[in-house]
DNA sequence: CTCATGAGAGAACGCTCGTTCTCCATACGT
DNA sequence: ACGTATGGAGAACGAGCGTTCTCTCATGAG
């Protein structure tokens, strides 16, 4: 028995230790680029004990990218939480993803990135990312109601535009401080939806 | 001579039919996934003629991504070319945008896609990426400055974050009709960027 | 003390894929 | 007509990789 449990606790901290492995991996060089001796290395495990945690590198990759959606989920409820006025909570949003760019390590978004790579080969990767997209655009649409927006459908997916056009322009290096660029573009598309009168029409007929 | 002469003809002709297949099979499928010998079938050439239109498949994939630029930005260009009204040609970048997401075979962007799968491993397709991204960001900034935005490099990365938004969400389908949504937030924003007074501070001070 | 159980290290296997080589047919020059 | 060069078809080669197998050793039970 004793012996049962200290295994079921090794092979926790082996799971973890290949779990945490391959995200630095997998997110750093993409998933193809990675081969599961280099994930063994990095975990300091056998392969036997690798293969015991994660019949196979599909799972594993699913396993990745299960651990990535919590972590940034939680990381980005984290953030909003701290601050209470509805507006307010929309920016910072964008004030989150100011902190994740700063990161040492970001290299974009790991379900963007993973969707391209392995999307149209590998269904469980698509739904993956299809349905980590799905809950942020969920929540943008809540603090987008909220905040009082009249269309709060639209507001909720112009947020989620910016906040895929920022992970993708700082991944690439494309906009000088995407975050804060996409922060001042959501503030105004917040007071225009927001605004008494009208909502989404252009101002002027014509010339 | 004239044998050099249809051996050129007949080259060009292989090197069309080869880009073409890689193009399409790379766009639909991801780079790494398809093999040079599915590119040879579909292409209907032989594998020889095929290493000598591209001496390799790293410099098949720069082709690829050089072509897929050119037509790119060709297309854009003519579609905001066709209209002259300052303010209209930023939201015909929109317009274009529908037009290419409702397109059969679209996937999203090559660029993004193949930055995420080869730009940690490959300098050539990661340097392709962010030179097609600084060609769209640039001509992006001429429309700013030409709609009269007061502060053209802000709204140009804005415009930037929508459009890359936009076409991840719309290879995503995250969100609902989001070549439109972009184009109704780049209206507002441009709205906002053109006004006499302000253009980035929110207005409400405090509830 | 002995033996079975399981872990670790890494060789081995099978497959894929990029690239090259071989063989054969065909067409052209003399 | 004959030799020669060019291109096509596909076998072959070598490397990489996911996965499994083997061998060895330590450890714990009886």
């Amino acid at each position: 028995m004793e012996a049962t449990r200290r295994d079921r606790i090794d092979g926790d901290e082996a799971r973890r230790r290949v779990l945490d492995a391959a995200e630095r991996l997998f997110y750093a060089r993409g998933i193809q680029a990675v081969g599961m001796d280099q994930i063994r290395e990095a975990a300091g495990v056998s392969l036997k004990r690798l293969y015991q945690c994660f019949p196979s590198k599909d799972a594993l990759v699913e396993a990745y990218l299960e651990h990535r959606d919590r972590r940034w989920n939680r990381a980005l409820a984290e953030h909003v939480g701290r601050v209470a006025e509805p507006r307010e909570r929309v920016t910072a949003v964008f004030g989150f993803l100011a902190e994740w760019f700063g990161t040492a390590d970001f290299r974009g978004c790991s379900f963007i990135n993973a969707f391209g790579e392995l999307g149209p080969v590998s269904p469980p990767v698509a739904a993956a990312a299809r349905a980590h997209k799905r809950t942020l655009r969920e929540r943008l649409g809540t603090l987008a109601a909220e905040a009082g927006a009249a269309d709060p459908d639209a507001l909720a997916d112009q947020l989620l535009l910016l906040v895929e056009g920022a992970i993708v322009a700082a991944a690439m290096g494309t906009a000088t401080g995407p975050a804060e660029r996409a922060g001042s573009a959501a503030r105004a598309l917040l007071d225009a939806a927001t605004a008494p009168g009208h909502a989404l029409v252009s101002r002027r007929p014509r010339p």
